[in-house]
DNA sequence: GGATAACTGTTGTCATACAACTTATTTCCG
DNA sequence: CGGAAATAAGTTGTATGACAACAGTTATCC
């Protein structure tokens, strides 16, 4: 009989979500977690098909998601394979999650320490990059993230505000931000990011500073579903403190 | 009567070609060039059916790989839309193109000079990120690439040496290294690129070099279809005379 | 022995049908 | 008349079954 732990996570409820998605993401646990190791073939679509009880149709969906995102390679004729740098490093730059997942994946600790939450008018340049007007509302934060106890990264960020409750604006960001905005329906589903080398001593604050003042600087627009603008955010990584990588594909 | 330009294209033939990423492209190419301008609602996927006289599982194919891309948005029960970021500014880190292409699309023309091509044994870095032997031989190559005059980046390349003809390591990068290696069977399809922040004097050579010395470095390496690495390359991009993006998603 | 042919298993594409969702319209009721 | 609920039409998501195209292996032939 097959196994329908699929079907029956309610996961689906959320919009946005499929069948095709959460079967994508159960396979890259097994991966990741080390079921399947790099170079190795996976089951065939008709194997994974009876498995966990979905269409072909749902498999290849899956299959094709983890495609794109570099963790497998899918050969006409031959079958789908783990690729070779899918386990280790990949807690890539082209993912959208939120920092402090990632640093939890590295096996590290994460630490956030805000340092300013105030709800006020946008700037100029924050307005534009929201797509709202000035005399719409934002909230604005600055937060200190670290792993093990060293700081890697400074945060400035602007959340656009939709009228949150003042507990709501209470603890934003204290853990995740990305589940604080889920709650207003504001989830980001996608981020374009710039990237700048920085050198300079203004960037952060307090005894985490860095000497040599480099920083990797991410400045970037999150965007919901829908495509409406809904956070504005410079983040600057302390150069060495954290490994970046990005899976580039044709 | 249907189109058929598709299927007619004979690009297929290439491996790891199929009419989904063929369709894709050519959808792709009609967003860029404003055919549907950002945020517009797309053909549905019965319309492009028939458009196109391919099978709506390849109008999928080709809608989820834009999408994976950030092209558009596939909404259950209203229709793909274009993505407002789609057009302008996506030239994105995340795909893989060789520099002198990304360098056009952003309107400029772009140059390169070669300064050293020689073929030699690798060094113990080089031979551990190519997984090859320290009795292999690899190409070495230093490049300078320009954007309408103005140096952009200074790139040091190690190539895979798999026996190349001289006459073929005679003109090697000198226009686009992809389709060098095309020709040898080892077309990079896949690259993992870790980055980092760099202020350094000792990068770079001539006249084109900056007084900064601060460069943004993508240090990666190029994997061909199977897996096999095949470049191993460390790009010194001038901080400031060169846009990065990437976009990230779910 | 070495090229060739046949066979098997895999992914790619096709056709058709229905489920689930979104959106706009219509209907109904207070 | 206003607003909520039901309806309808259009769209994407999933299921099923079939065949084509390709990769790898095994068997065959000269």
């Amino acid at each position: 009989m097959p196994a329908r732990t699929v079907r029956s996570d309610r996961t689906l409820r959320r919009p946005g979500e499929n069948l095709g998605r959460l079967l994508a993401e159960n396979l890259r646990v097994k991966i990741m977690g080390g079921e399947y190791l790099p170079g190795a073939r996976l089951p065939s679509e008709a194997q994974i098909t009876e498995e966990y009880g979905v269409s072909r149709v749902t498999v290849r969906t899956a299959m094709k998601l983890l495609e794109s995102q570099g963790l497998v390679d899918v050969r006409h004729g031959s079958g789908s394979y783990v690729c070779d740098f899918g386990s280790g490093i990949m807690a890539g730059l082209q993912e959208l999650r939120s920092m402090s997942a990632s640093i939890r994946d590295m096996g590290m600790t994460p630490e956030i320490e805000r340092r300013v939450v105030v709800r006020r008018k946008p700037t100029a340049t924050e307005s534009g990059r929201l797509q709202i007007s000035e005399d719409d509302s934002v909230i604005y934060i600055e937060r200190a993230v670290s792993a093990d106890g060293q700081i890697v990264a400074f945060s400035y960020e602007v959340i656009l505000d939709t009228g949150f409750p003042a507990r709501v604006v209470e603890r934003i960001g204290k853990v995740s931000m990305f589940h604080d905005l889920e709650q207003q329906g504001l989830l980001p589903v996608r981020a374009l990011a710039k990237v700048h080398a920085v050198s300079s001593k203004e960037i952060g604050w307090g005894r985490g500073r860095p000497d040599s003042g480099l920083y990797l600087l991410l400045d970037q627009v999150h965007y919901e579903r829908h495509g409406r603008p809904v956070v504005y955010s410079q983040t600057y990584f302390v150069e060495g403190r954290f490994e970046f990588a990005i899976l580039r594909t044709r």
